[in-house]
DNA sequence: TTTTGTTATACTTGACTGAGTATATCGAAA
DNA sequence: TTTCGATATACTCAGTCAAGTATAACAAAA
C-alpha cells in the first residue's frame, strides 16, 4: 500500500537568532557520517559538495559546547570522521523527536494533504 | 520564569516535490489575514512586502483544490481578504499539529539545547 | 621518502529569491 | 462620476547561499 500523496515533513530546527544551529540537514549528515565514517562519503550520499558538508560541520561543532564530529587526517585510508559521544547523544535525541512528531501529526497531515491538488 | 535558551521549532512543511505547498510562513500569514481581514495589513504585521504576501497566497490558492484565501476588491474600505471555509480548516489543522509537536519534543529539545553555547 | 585519500580552508561564480517599483483593476460611497 | 484604499500583476535589482575550484596539511603504509 503505497501512497504518493505528499505529507507534512516535521522540520525541527534549532535557531539561536542569527544561525541555524541544528536541523534536518545536519541531522541527516551526522547520521551518514556515523554510518560511513567519512565526511566526504556522507556528503556524496546526500548529493552535497564536500565543502558544504565540512562547513556545516565546522559551524555545528562551534555552536555546541563540545564538538559533535571528530575528523581524523592522514593514515592509510587518508583519514575519516566519526561522531563524538555528544554527537551521538544529539543525533539520537533529534531522531526521537522527529519520529514522535511524525506520529502526532499523522491524522491532520492526511486531512490537509487530501485537499491538495 | 523566562528562559532565553533557544529551543527547537517544529517547522511543519508540506512539499509536493517542486514547491513548498504549505509551511509555517503561510500558516502565520493566513492566521493574520483571518485576524485582520486584509492581505496588506497582515503582510505589514509580518514585516513582509505586500507583493511577497500576495504571491504566497496566489500560489497557495493554486496548490489546493479550493482557494484558502478570498480577496475582495473595491468598496468603501477599498477591499479586503478573508479565509474560506477550506482555509479555516487547513489553518486549524496546522495549528493543532504545531501545538502537538511542541508538546512531544519538549523534553529532548531541552536536552539538546542545554548543550548549545 | 613517495604514495594515497582524506580532512581543512580560502576564494570565485552563478542561481535563486525576496524587495522594490510601477501600474491596472475594482466597486461602494460621497 | 470622482475618490479611495485595497487587491492583482508584471517587471527589475541586489543580496544571499551553495557549488565549484584550488590547494595545503596530514600520517600511516609501502
Amino acid at each position: 500500500m503505497k501512497s504518493d500523496t505528499p505529507r507534512f515533513d516535521p522540520r525541527l530546527r534549532l535557531d539561536n537568532g542569527n544561525n541555524k544551529v541544528f536541523g534536518p540537514g545536519k541531522a541527516e549528515l551526522l547520521k551518514l557520517i556515523a554510518e560511513m565514517g567519512s565526511i566526504r562519503t556522507a556528503a556524496k550520499a546526500m548529493s552535497m559538495s564536500y565543502n558544504r558538508a565540512w562547513t556545516l560541520i565546522r559551524d555545528t561543532n562551534d555552536f555546541f559546547t563540545k564538538p559533535l564530529v571528530q575528523g581524523n587526517r592522514g593514515g592509510k585510508a587518508g583519514g575519516g570522521a566519526s561522531l563524538t559521544k555528544t554527537g551521538e547523544a544529539v543525533l539520537k535525541a533529534y531522531l526521537r523527536m522527529d519520529k514522535q512528531c511524525r506520529q502526532v501529526i499523522s491524522k491532520d497531515s492526511k486531512k490537509i494533504s487530501s485537499l491538495v491538488k
